[in-house]
DNA sequence: ATCATGAATGGGAGCGCTCCCACACTACCT
DNA sequence: AGGTAGTGTGGGAGCGCTCCCATTCATGAT
């Protein structure tokens, strides 16, 4: 079937126009066909379509960009250095995520790091060109400039971070708060009472629910809590090991800790371990995102699974329907969208 | 400075000939300054470049594309599932390389995962289009078809590893066979005498030279090398456990083993430790690859480098000349390149 | 029989650029 | 003076689509 045509020799690809004549039709009905139109009959359709087959025919993705002025691409914006991103799992399963909910779609997707000064520069640039329909930010620090950018561009975006409880940009998140509470409440009924937190980064919002999370399953409990069993870290292993050391210094009879991420509770795991204190038998842990790390840590460690994969399904399902939207510059939707996906706490042997 | 003119009222970007009307010139003359052409005057440039900042012109890439029939865009296809992606450090390194040095440049660098069959006709419709001015083929196996679709398509391609001694596409790649004979020298001036592999994927060909490698390594040092000290692996660590239990199954008095990646040694260490074998002390390792896991292995492991980072840059220096070789469709250079780039043996604990 | 109505279709206009030819003008030879 | 190269410049044509208006023809209501 099909493959024959004006391959061969090489330089000319089949138009539209090309098409239209072969099936004995005009330019609009191929074009009508070619997106699905309904208001083509049966037969001509049948008719175009073998034509393409025949001819081999592709459309021009510039030609239609131009006309139609849309790109049919979105991009997936990590405003990071490439490292960070391959060092976390966090990014590969939302890619995962967003890459099956859109392989049933026409859009294509563009991965941009904007790590660096020069990078961000470029990205201006290249969201100004409007390159893209939409972009979705992943991990974005309170103080990012981007998400206001594309607010003035006006390009529909989904951000997988709020940054603040009144985000105004359409988001989805995992749901923090409840997470670190489930975690906080497992370790308790653990019968554990000195329970520490590493955070994450605090300028990230989910990392404060969390610390919030933490705090009011501590009040609910009945116990104060106690702000130096609290300890800034910022998602690392070196963080991780940095603040377990100040906890340990501060509160050496912690009898747990709740890290901000696994990699956090891999660094704590270390300074606890190099301090004689046992796991789970001294203290108790527990981190957060359940990534491969946490499985193969010695002893297994208990998590809070965040569905990351399909946070990034529902990040795609929501700008889609805002670019869906935004085509006809009909009203601005008003209401404003912010999916909450559940957490659940993954209970291992280090709890 | 810039940034008011046609912004505001989100509709209408400025076009070549509202920067033209602006600067009193014609459209010509500001797309030749837009493109960097030399034949235009000192004070015309000078001119035309304060109306673009003054009216924040962007070009169009759709418009530019369709006309100049050329898309500023590459693609890097990975054809495997995202998961090996990024477990991999390999494909991370060759994306820092790719970028840093692309980052002169105004080409847009797309990823593009394969793995799948549903992927790879995706990936063919995308090609088709043209949708890129060329691709960079990363980890192809010997049997894989989009080389030759490419060179059907007459999409100028470089691939990062040749698929055999003929390899038709231009090529990067690294000294597999210098860089698995230093492995073996090294071992051998250790005074190891019965030195284990454990390959990668034979049917990749770095992998099949770098069995070469070990084989001549040995049969100059004078010793046959013995086939009951190959086994084939396929880079990944349960890949390692495996050939490692057959290796000590059949040679339990290997005192050395050459491992095709530093994936497959960790695999291989594990089944050392667990038959009770020493490293370095009864059976020396070596990796390939010195990533990351190479620094963090207990002992830390020998390792081969490949320079990665540089063999992604050498990759764009190669496709952008082919791509600009390729724009005037002058004679095909007969003359195909490929680069080989040298290792370097990093020893460390483990041998 | 008459007139709306709507479904299916053809094709003009135009998206914003690049390419290239034509033109003016300058300089420098004969 | 007339030629002959350049240089710098303007603008027509056209890239391959989508959008939309006009046209045709069949259908059902009157």
């Amino acid at each position: 079937m099909a493959s024959h045509g004006a391959r061969g020799r090489g330089g000319g690809r089949p138009t539209l126009e090309e098409v239209a004549a072969r099936a004995g039709v005009g330019r609009g009905t191929v074009s009508r066909v070619i997106n699905g139109s309904p208001r083509v009959s049966d037969a001509t359709r049948a008719a175009v379509e073998a034509a393409v087959a025949e001819l081999g025919y592709v459309p021009n993705t510039a030609a239609r960009a131009l006309a139609a002025n849309r790109t049919d691409a979105i991009a997936l914006v990590v405003p990071e250095p490439e490292t960070r991103f391959f060092a976390e799992p966090y990014f590969s399963d939302m890619l995962r995520g967003v890459g099956s909910q859109l392989s049933d779609t026409e859009m294509q997707l563009l991965l941009i790091f904007a790590g660096g000064d020069r990078e961000r520069r470029r990205l201006a640039q290249y969201l100004a060109a409007h390159r893209v329909d939409g972009v979705l930010l992943v991990s974005v620090h309170a103080d990012d400039p981007l998400p206001d950018l594309l607010a003035q561009l006006e390009i529909p975006a989904v951000i997988s971070g709020p940054r603040s409880a009144g985000e105004t940009l359409t988001s989805v998140d995992s749901d923090n708060y409840g997470g670190a509470r489930s975690a906080v409440e497992h370790l308790l009924s653990g019968g554990r009472t000195r329970i520490a937190h590493i955070t994450g980064r605090l300028d990230v919002y989910g990392a404060q629910r969390r610390v919030d999370g933490y705090r009011d399953a501590l009040r609910e409990a009945g116990r104060e809590a106690d702000e130096l069993l609290v300890e800034p870290g910022d998602f690392t292993e070196e963080g991780g090991r940095r603040a377990m050391s100040v906890l340990l210094d501060r509160r050496p009879d912690l009898d747990a800790v709740f890290a901000g991420s696994d990699v956090t509770a891999a660094g704590a795991r270390q300074v606890l371990r190099e301090a004689g204190r046992r796991i789970p038998d001294d203290v108790a842990l527990v981190g957060y995102d359940d990534s491969a790390i946490a499985r193969h840590m010695d002893p297994p460690l208990t998590s809070v699974r965040q569905p990351i994969v399909e946070m990034g399904r529902a990040m795609i399902d929501l700008l889609l329907s805002e670019i869906a939207d935004h085509r006809p510059p009909a009203s601005r939707g008003p209401e404003r969208r912010h999916a909450v996906l559940p957490t659940e706490l993954v209970p291992r042997a280090s709890s």
